[in-house]
RNA sequence: GGGGACGUAGCUCAAUUUGGUUAGAGUACCGGACUGUCGAUCCGGUGGUUGUGGGUUCGAGUCCCAUCGUCCUCGCCA
């Protein structure tokens, strides 16, 4: 091997994923690490990574470029050292192009070949589909982000959040940074404390949300800021939660709630379009808070599938089954989900089901089969011929589908319908993980009920604008409607905002 | 903070109805063979205080207690 001392005589000219046939000829250089080495005695393949993708160098002693002590030199390389690799573009011939590859038509057949820097056994193999743990994974998280799905979600972000800011400076928005290190304002989740050192026994809190400083932005009269922020809060973790998270946050003044939607509508479909090409339509659906409940059972509903919950209160106050009378006397409800060609669920399937709404409180899951002949199950006698014949109508069922019941009150049978409805949706293949559905969800109520404090409370933040600004709060406060809004996608909350609050009196 | 599950080779996992000799496999790693592989193949080998500490027992990876760690779940998350 020639030992070329030009500095810089490693410097990469092309990436490990870009060489195409077209390209056959060319002397270039690449630098990456090793993800694999296959070895045949004589013949090695060494398949060298870098972000952009994986290009195939061979070894081979009958090729141009050749030199002995290059076979030593592969033989020693181990997964992960670092190598530059000087050669010619070769087209592989028909029968050796690995069509899973995009550089799999062509391979490079090196004249000079350095090691940049070797690397320990790693620990785990730096595959894409890796089995390893995330604790191990995490350990050695630049091993990690070799890996594309890894890196690919770093980029996808960053193609995403670039998109955010380019929409936002062209509907004339300032970005601003708004301090870390901050006095503690009541909120809704614990503060993160950081102990000062010149204000002795005194702490920093870390905001959880830029919420005073953006006030102060707004009074002085900056109207349209925004920020792609750091967010910290002291509570437990979640699979889709973090205590320390980013989000856009912005703020407008002299503005409604179609302001808002048409700004944000503008953001979201543009950066959709921008990172993943996919269009959004616009406007997004809106769905008031108690239609969602009603409807989906949950105020963050999934659009891509119907299943809807449907209320059957009248037909179920017939029908004798004392389940239903029961909660219906204590001024809950009935309702139903009726699954499309559920009927083939065998009982322990059913069963598997009630044990899930058990979990958010239900008592229990009533059911009935329809078939050709009529309803069947457990639940069928109390609604013979006429009574089923309703029953069957006013869901749309089909012969072949299941029905399920829930009977409560209406908090509950809400909160488990919906979960059930999604655990359905994806037991029966309904969602398509390709399409995003989006849509506000407005009017949330102004207060909820705290049981620990026994007290109303606000259900978004105290500076959130009722929906009537002359409304009697103190009379029944569970009832009154805010200018809050959810922006919902797929059946996860993407963001909320608010209205807020300007006549002082309110 | 409550409840649950798990912890065995570098990594991913086995090890029979509370227990029975030297704790296995795949992969990685090391050595050997091999000229067209792309999960290369074939042969051989190294590798373990079974998270840690205590207990029960003639005998513990296995049972009990404690402790540490990880994950799930409920609470919490304006």
């Amino acid at each position: 091997m020639t030992t070329d001392t030009t500095a810089g005589s490693w410097k990469r000219t092309h990436s490990c994923g870009e060489l195409r046939p077209e390209d056959a000829g060319q002397i270039v250089t690449l630098n990456g690490w090793v993800a694999k080495r296959r070895d045949h005695g004589n013949l090695f393949f060494v398949d060298l990574r870098d972000r952009y993708g994986i290009t195939q160098i061979t070894i081979d002693p009958e090729n141009d470029g050749f030199q002995s002590e290059m076979l030593d030199l592969a033989g020693s390389l181990g997964a992960e050292d670092v190598l530059s690799v000087r050669g010619k573009v070769v087209l592989r011939t028909a029968d050796l192009i690995n069509p899973n590859r995009a550089t799999g038509a062509i391979e490079i057949f090196p004249e000079h070949l350095e090691i940049l820097s070797r690397s320990a056994t790693p620990p785990f193999i730096v595959e894409d589909d890796s089995d390893t743990s995330d604790e191990i994974k995490l350990k050695y998280r630049h091993l990690d982000l070799r890996r594309r799905p890894i890196l690919e979600g770093l980029e996808l972000r960053s193609r995403f959040t670039h998109a955010l800011r380019d929409s936002l400076i062209q509907q004339d928005f300032t970005e601003v940074e708004t301090p870390i290190l901050t006095k503690a304002t009541p909120e809704g989740a614990r503060d993160y404390l950081v102990p000062s050192r010149v204000h002795h026994g005194k702490f920093y809190a870390l905001p959880q949300s830029p919420q005073v400083f953006k006030q102060i932005l707004m009074v002085g009269g900056l109207d349209k800021y925004f920020q792609v922020a750091r967010c910290f809060r002291d509570e437990d973790l979640r699979a889709d939660r973090q205590p320390e998270f980013t989000q856009l946050d912005m703020e407008m003044s002299f503005v409604d709630e179609e302001d808002v939607f048409s700004v944000l509508e503008r953001i979201v479909s543009h950066a959709f379009q921008k990172t993943l090409g996919y269009e959004i339509p616009t406007p997004f659906r809106r769905i008031p808070y108690e239609e969602a409940m009603n409807r989906y059972g949950s105020d963050k509903p999934d659009l891509r599938f119907g299943m809807e919950l449907q209320d059957v209160g009248a037909l179920a106050a017939e029908s004798g089954f004392k389940v239903f009378t029961g909660a219906l006397d204590q001024g809950g409800c009935v309702k139903a989900l009726c699954v499309s060609k559920g009927a083939s669920l065998s009982r322990k399937q059913i069963d598997g089901h009630t044990e899930f709404v058990k979990e958010y409180g239900a008592k229990g899951l009533a059911w009935l089969k329809v078939g050709e002949e009529g309803l069947t199950g457990p639940v069928a006698k109390f609604f013979p011929e006429a009574a089923g014949e309703q029953l069957t109508n006013l869901v749309g069922a089909q012969a072949g589908d299941l029905l399920l019941f829930g009977a409560d009150t209406q908090a509950i049978v809400h909160r488990s319908l919906g979960e059930l409805r999604n655990r359905l949706a994806q037991d029966f293949d309904l969602v398509d993980s390709k399409e995003f559905r989006l849509c506000w969800i407005t009017e949330f109520p102004l207060f909820d009920w705290s049981e620990e404090r026994q007290r109303w409370e606000p259900s978004h933040h105290p500076f959130t604008a009722p929906a009537d600004w002359d409304a009697d709060f103190e009379k029944e406060p569970g009832k009154q409607k805010s200018r809050a809004y959810d922006l919902v996608m797929n059946g996860w909350e993407l963001g909320s905002g608010s209205i807020r609050i300007h006549r002082q009196d309110v």
